[in-house]
DNA sequence: AATAACCGGTTTGTGATGCAAACCTATTTC
DNA sequence: GAAATAGGTTTGCATCACAAACCGGTTATT
């Protein structure tokens, strides 16, 4: 019934903003991505998508790993078990949220 | 191709918002409901229900009328045409964009 | 060999936002 | 007539997203 609604309301927002939903969503079809592909991807500026990556990275969602290519440093993003469960999940949640809430009817006055 | 994503970014977050993203959809399953009802469906304390219900209404996606029934003060809420415009379009965004995105391929690097 | 421009990011500053709690006015209950 | 309840609004704070500044290194430019 009303369950449907208060799930809704406590969505995982960490996950559910809008740039990172993205950037989980696509590293969803990937194993791992770059920073600049990321950037580029998304549309993101190098300091908003660096800020969501280290929230993530807190939650730990994803991993973070630095190195170097020739000269030049590479940040390399991946999901993490959880965080690939985490997307996974948010998706289904919203799928069938959505769809639920379609046939609901509101009790009759 | 990135432009999904882009997209995703973009998403309207005064809809998207989890709370309000709850509060539409209930609506759009109902004419009206009032104020009581939705705090119920939703969990959401009074006050936090009702800053959210002044949001949408100035961005004109929900109409409020407050009435006496009897002695007692009641709100009634409804989603405006462009609100229920607004929340269908929303969800479709969502759902295409899930379904889009989880067929969609990173360009081979 | 300076310097300017670029790459790949991180840190900082700030305005907006969501939430909880306090408050308010009127009514009903004890 | 005091206390609880209904139906909300306002206030205060802590968090957050975004833009802009910054930074260490590298590649042109002169």
């Amino acid at each position: 019934m009303s369950a449907l609604f208060e799930e809704l309301v406590a969505l995982d927002k960490l996950i559910h903003e809008p740039a990172r939903l993205a950037i989980m969503t696509a590293l969803s079809a990937c194993q791992s991505a770059d920073f600049l592909f990321l950037q580029r991807l998304t549309g993101l500026t190098k300091g908003n998508l660096s800020s969501h990556l280290a929230k993530l990275e807190d939650a730990e969602l994803i991993t973070i790993e630095k190195k170097f290519i020739g000269k030049k440093p590479n940040t390399l993003v991946s999901l993490s078990p959880a965080g690939r469960e985490a997307i996974a999940r948010h998706w289904q949640q919203l799928e069938s949220l959505r769809h639920n809430a379609s046939q609901w009817r509101p009790p009759e006055a």
